[in-house]
Order: structure tokens, then sequence, then C-alpha cells
DNA sequence: CTAGGGTTAG
């Protein structure tokens, strides 16, 4: 049964549609647009059928130069001929080619001109119809839409279809878009929408995408969404990786469709639509990935008061969400709640467990994520699978207990449980951020011998490791090792490499990594500009930071903070004052605001050069203006810089102005502090500074040791430095 | 549900 709806109903198919992520046979009865929008017309009656018959042969033979073209002329033209609307479009359909079809379009018209455009908008439509059908239909197809557009032929919206489909599947999609364009815009018909949609989803025009469903939602627009627009969107939504676009644009876009798909469900509700589970865990991963808890807990509640049961997948999103804010008792909480509230449990899964395990380990309670395994074992006969123990590696790894990881390690190999590529990659990541490089390659080799093979993560973890400890040879061998093993770099790999060049200070190692790199396809990002600039700067190599520059502008990647940062600091320590200000000017002017790196910039370079007073002003004008408030890095640079000029009583007064702002001082500030303390032998001074960093649990380093063993033991106050040891002593013990 | 990246002032 086939009832027309109102078009509030008929979006509300639309959106309930949208909000499946299975399709499912909805309780509404739906509309079968695409009867309407078919492009086959109803069959002509008989006596129009031996016309039509007649005038497709009486053409065909006029082309061989016979003159039946009085005959064909009579039929078609004179009064008597009973010519419906559609008549002309039928004999073209049936023509040999599209050849054939537009000298027939060019007979008609030379022979009545005074047809309207409509029918002959009709007639060519027929035309692109053959075509289509024809060899390099591509081509064909966009000679004749020239020739209807030389011939003033308005284009049919499903000609119209057929182009986009056509130049879409061809990849030709501004093409495509140009006709999209040309369409008289109050032809266009779903159908029509639903194929630009689509395209523009594939293209990666999302945006282009998303204001085209805007159009169709519009209250008067006269293309409700069906549900090959539902299925359009949640294809596009359900594809995570939306290539080539910025985070930014990422962010905007994947707001606008949780938007949509948020006004959506809600659309639903309010029609009294049926909803499952499923449709809301969409929309909750959704909102879960833009961090909207408040709606996420709306959903929740509106869930309940429409007695919509929740899964097991709609607590997973909850406690997945809660984990990765770092709410793991709150997570635990939901948990509990979920195996047995109000009589409807849900059991909680393998999923939910390793969320939770992970959870827990990431907060640095793994051994609590280790009993958690043994309560899945026991209560729920739920078998910890690779993702379990990666997650509890991970955690062993990042508190520093390598051993219980490879304990881990060896029970999932003894429990049959195999180890994967992230299982490889987290063990390898954790030796090498313990100090640990030549087991975590030689842990390498060994499972590589096993069969299980690193990937570019695993040798970007390797690589970064070596250039930490500036074993750069190495991380270079690395590099050169991995495409000999089959594994092509990524731009992750390359971006640490030149990272690591460049803080080495192999500025030409980092170059050649860069052409490497644009060999390979990949571009530099902001970040690796910065880096590269930061690396020829710090070489003295003002000239090639400035090509970098220049580089970026052809490729449209435009100077950050950092970039300015970069280039103010590297002109002001050399002296260069001057132009360091113009930079900044220059920052300014480019919609930028120097940030307190800019200013400590500035100052660290007054200092360095002796003018202090310079420095002073600075720091004074970032107070006053306040926008921009000094933190201790400031305070710690002019800290040093006064002590070092022995006006420990002017540094004493900034360590009093950072108390009554809330800058809290670290152990920089006070071994600065101490040594100008040393200096002047003020030694009830030094003794209230100690006892303000015990207080603040502020640790003193080998720095601070320095200095008080080399002062106190001198003026025979041994028993107050034992205090001090004590005094950390004594706060480790309770801690 | 699990693994890797880089920058600027002390």
């Amino acid at each position: 049964m086939s009832v027309p709806l109102s078009s509030s109903k008929q979006s509300t198919v639309f959106l309930l549609r949208l909000c499946l992520l299975k399709p499912q046979t909805s309780a509404i009865p739906y509309y079968p647009l695409h009867r309407h929008l078919s492009t086959e017309p109803n069959p002509p009656p008989q006596d129009e059928e031996s016309l039509i018959n007649e005038a497709v042969q009486l053409f065909q033979v006029l082309e061989d130069g016979n003159s039946s073209s009085t005959q064909l002329h009579q039929l078609l033209f004179s009064s008597s001929s009973p010519s419906s609307p559609g008549i002309f479009r039928q004999i073209t359909r049936r023509l040999a080619s599209s050849s054939q079809a537009l000298e027939f379009f060019d007979y008609i018209r030379s022979n009545s001109p005074s047809r309207e455009l409509t029918s002959l908008s009709f007639t060519f439509q027929a035309i692109f119809e053959l075509a289509s059908r024809e060899p390099d239909p591509q081509n064909k197809l966009l000679e004749l839409y020239r020739t209807s557009k030389e011939r003033n032929i308005p284009l049919t919206v499903n000609g119209a279809t057929l182009l986009v489909r056509c130049l879409g599947r061809a990849e030709r999609v501004d093409e495509a878009l140009a006709v999209v364009d040309e369409l008289d815009p109050s032809l266009k018909n779903t159908h029509f929408y639903n194929v630009v949609v689509a395209l523009l989803f594939r293209s990666g025009r999302i945006v282009k995408a998303l204001n085209m469903l805007d159009e169709m939602l519009q209250p008067g627009a006269d293309c409700p969404p069906n549900d090959i627009t539902g299925d359009v969107v949640f294809a596009a939504l359900s594809r995570r990786e939306w290539c080539g676009r910025s985070i930014s644009d990422k962010e905007i876009v994947g707001k606008k469709m949780i938007g949509l798909a948020w006004d959506v469900l809600h659309d639903v509700m309010k029609a009294g639509g049926t909803l499952e589970a499923a449709s809301c865990n969409a929309l909750l991963t959704g909102l879960g990935r833009d961090g909207d808890f408040e709606r996420m807990n709306t959903l929740m509640t509106e869930m309940k008061e429409m007695d919509i049961q929740p899964n097991v997948v709609t607590f997973g999103i909850l406690i997945n969400h809660m984990c990765k804010s770092r709410r793991v008792d709150e997570a635990l909480e939901v948990f509990e709640k979920m195996k047995g509230v109000s009589g409807l449990s849900v059991e909680p899964d393998v999923i939910t467990y390793n969320t939770l395990i992970d959870g827990l380990c990431k907060v640095g309670r793994q051994e609590e994520g280790l009993t958690l395994m043994d309560q899945m074992r026991s209560e729920n006969k739920c078998m910890p699978n690779t993702v379990t123990y990666n997650c509890l590696i991970d955690g062993f790894c990042k508190a520093g207990e390598i051993e219980r990881a490879q304990e881990l390690f060896d029970q999932m190999n003894k429990e049959r449980v195999f180890p994967n590529v992230i299982t490889l990659n987290t063990l390898v990541d954790g030796m090498c951020r313990h100090g640990r490089i030549t087991s975590a390659v030689q842990f390498f080799d060994e499972m590589r011998s096993k069969g299980l093979k690193g990937n570019a993560v695993t040798f970007t973890t390797l690589i970064k490791a070596f250039c930490n400890v500036n074993n750069i040879d190495k991380a270079m061998e690395l590099f050169s090792q991995m495409s000999k093993d089959g594994c092509s770099p990524d731009a992750i790999v390359y971006y640490t490499l030149i990272s690591g060049l460049s803080q080495a200070g192999r500025m030409d190692d980092a170059s050649s990594v860069v052409s490497m790199l644009k060999e390979a396809g990949f571009c530099l990002d902001i970040v690796c500009y910065n880096v590269l600039i930061g690396g020829f700067c710090r070489k003295n190599k003002l000239d090639k930071a400035y090509e970098m520059l220049k580089e970026m502008e052809q490729a449209g990647v435009k100077s950050d903070s950092v970039t300015y940062n970069t280039l103010i600091s590297y002109l002001s320590k050399t002296g260069n004052f001057a132009t360091a200000h113009r930079v900044m000017r220059m920052m300014i002017k480019d919609g930028l605001v120097p940030t307190v790196v800019t200013y400590g910039a500035l100052i660290h370079a007054y200092c360095l050069n002796g003018k202090i007073e310079e420095a002073m002003k600075i720091f004074r004008d970032m107070s006053s203006s306040s926008k921009v408030p000094p933190n201790n890095v400031i305070y710690n640079i002019l800290i040093d810089s006064l002590c070092k000029k022995n006006e420990v009583e002017l540094a004493l007064s900034l360590m009093e102005e950072m108390k009554a702002k809330g800058v809290s001082p670290n152990v920089t500030t006070y071994n600065a502090m101490l040594k100008g303390l040393r200096e002047n032998n003020l030694l009830e001074k030094a003794f209230d500074l100690m006892d303000r960093m015990v207080e603040q649990a502020c640790n003193p380093d080998y720095i601070t040791m320095e200095v008080l063993t080399e002062w106190l033991p001198a003026v025979g106050e041994t028993g107050k430095l034992k205090n001090f040891v004590q005094g950390y002593e004594v706060s480790v013990s309770t801690a």
C-alpha cells in the first residue's frame, strides 16, 4: 500500500532511517518515491505506439537520402497529428544512437520552431539516456551537455542526474558540480539530491554535502529526504577517516553531523517513532567523540523515559568515555549498575572488561586491572584476549615495571592468547622509555624470527629512542632497515626522524629526509616546518630558515605563534632586538597574539645581553596589561638574572610577588634564589626557602644539593642540611 | 576495547 504522506511524515521516515545502525523495516508506511522518479515513462497507448514506430522508421530512411521527409513531416507536424507531450521523447528513445537522436532533435526544432522549451528539454534528456548506454559515455555526455547549452536547452532533472552520476563515476567531480549549479533549483528532487550528496561524500567534500542536506531539509523544499538519503548519510557518518581534512575542519563537520543526528533522533521521538538502543548508541558514540557529556546524559535520561533498553554497547560507550576522561571510579559504578539493577541486568562482555582494565591502567591502577582480569574469568567465564593483555602490559610498562609486563607476556603465550603487533610495540616502547633500548631491539628481532613482524609504529618508537640518546646513526640505520623489511614509512616516521635530526643539529641529514618524505608523497606540516626553522636557527643558518618560510608560504602553510617565537628568540638572542620587535609586529599583523613564550624569549635575551632594565620593562608591561600573565618560567629567568647581578633583594621581592599572584615556584626558582643567597651569605632567608620547599614538596635536584652542600657545612649548619634532607624522607614515607 | 610523532622562553 502506498499512501502519500505529508512532508513532515516523510522526513520522519528519513530521520528514523538515519538513526538506525542496521536497516530495519519501518513501522511508518514508506512511500516509494522512486516510482515518481523513474526515468521510464508510462507505456504509450496503442495508436501512439504505431505512430512512434512509423516515425522512427521514416527518420532512419530519411538519413539514407530518401525523400520520405514529407511523409514524416506530415506524420509529426500536421494539425491532425495526435502529438502527446512526450511523443518526441518517445521517438528519440528508440533511435539507433545518440548522434542520430541529435539529428532528429535538430530536425524537430527546425520544423517546429514554436515548440515549447520543456518538451525540447525532455527530448534532449532522451539523447542523454541513449549516450549513457553507449561506449565512452562520460565524454559523449559532456559533449552533449555542451551542445544543449549551445542550443539553449535547459536540463531536465533526470538529465542532470544522469550527467552527475556519470561524471561522478569518472571522478570528474568539478564538472559534475557545474551541472548541479546549472540545473534550475526548482527542478531538484530527492533522487537528484541523493546522487549529488553521495558523490560529495565520496569525494570528500563533506561540507558541501552537509549544505546540500540542509537544503533538502529546508521546510519549503520539495525534496524530502528518503531512506536512500539516510543510507548515504549513515555511510558517511560511520566512515571515520575523512581524509585530507584538517583537525578543525573535522571537528566542525563532526559537530554538524552530530547536530543533524541529534535533531533527527528527537524528531523521531516527538513523532512517536520506535527507537532501538542501536540508534541511540550511534548518537552516543558521536557525542562521546565530541566530549559532550551533557547531551550524553540527556540522551540516557530520554532513553529511560522512552523505555529504550540500553544494551551492552550502550554501557560500553558510557564506560569508555568515563575512562577516557579519567573518571574511572564512575565507570566502575556504571559497571556495577549494569550487572544488576532493577531487574534488567546486562552481562558485561570482554570489551566492557577491557575498557575498564585499560581505564584503570591509564591512571596507574594496573594492580586493580589485574584483579579485574581474574574477576572476568571467575565471575563471567569471560576469557581475557589479546587486548586485555595489551592493556595490562602497557599499564605495567608505563609504571616502569617492565619485568611484570614481561611476565604477563609469558603468561599470555602460555594461555595461547596470541600476542600481536600492538603487544610487540607496547613492550618495545616500555623498554625504550626505561632505558633498555638494547633489550627492545633484541626483543623486536626475537619476535620477528618467530614470525611477528613490526610495523611503522615499531620503527617510530625505536627511532625516537635512539634519537633521544643521541645515537643518530642507529636511528638512520633503522629508518633504512624498515623499507628493506617491507614496511613503508608513514608521515609520523618521517616527522620523528626529522625532529631527531634537527634537535641533534644534523640539518643536512634532516633536509635529505625532508626530500625523501616529499618523494614518498607526504607534506610538511606546520610543526615540522617549525622544527626545521628552529634547527636552522640553532645552526645560525638564518638564510635556510627564511627559505623554509618562503616554502611554507608557497605550500599555503600558515606560520603560527611557535614559528614567530622561534624567530624572535633567535633574533633577540643574537642581539638583533630591532628585527625581533619587527617580527613581533608582523606576528600581530598576521592575526596572532604574542604569548608568554614570546615575552619570555625577549626577556631572556635582554637578560643574556645584560639589559636587565629592558627585560624588567617588558615584564612590567605584560603584568600590567595582564592579558598574558607571567608564569614561573618568566619569573625564573628574571630571578636568576637578578641574582647573578647581585640584586638579591629585588629577586626576593619577585618571589613574594609570585606568591601573591599564585604563581608556584619550582626547583629552578629555588636553585636560582639559593645561589644568590649564598653569594650574599643570607642564611636565614635560605632556611626560610628550604622550609618552603619541603612544605610544597618541591623536590631538590642535584643543583640544589650542590649549592647547599657547598654552603651550609662550611658555615656550620650541617644540622639544617640534614633536617632538610630528612624532610623529604618523611614525606616519601608518608606518601 | 589495545601501540608510535614533532615545535617556541627557564
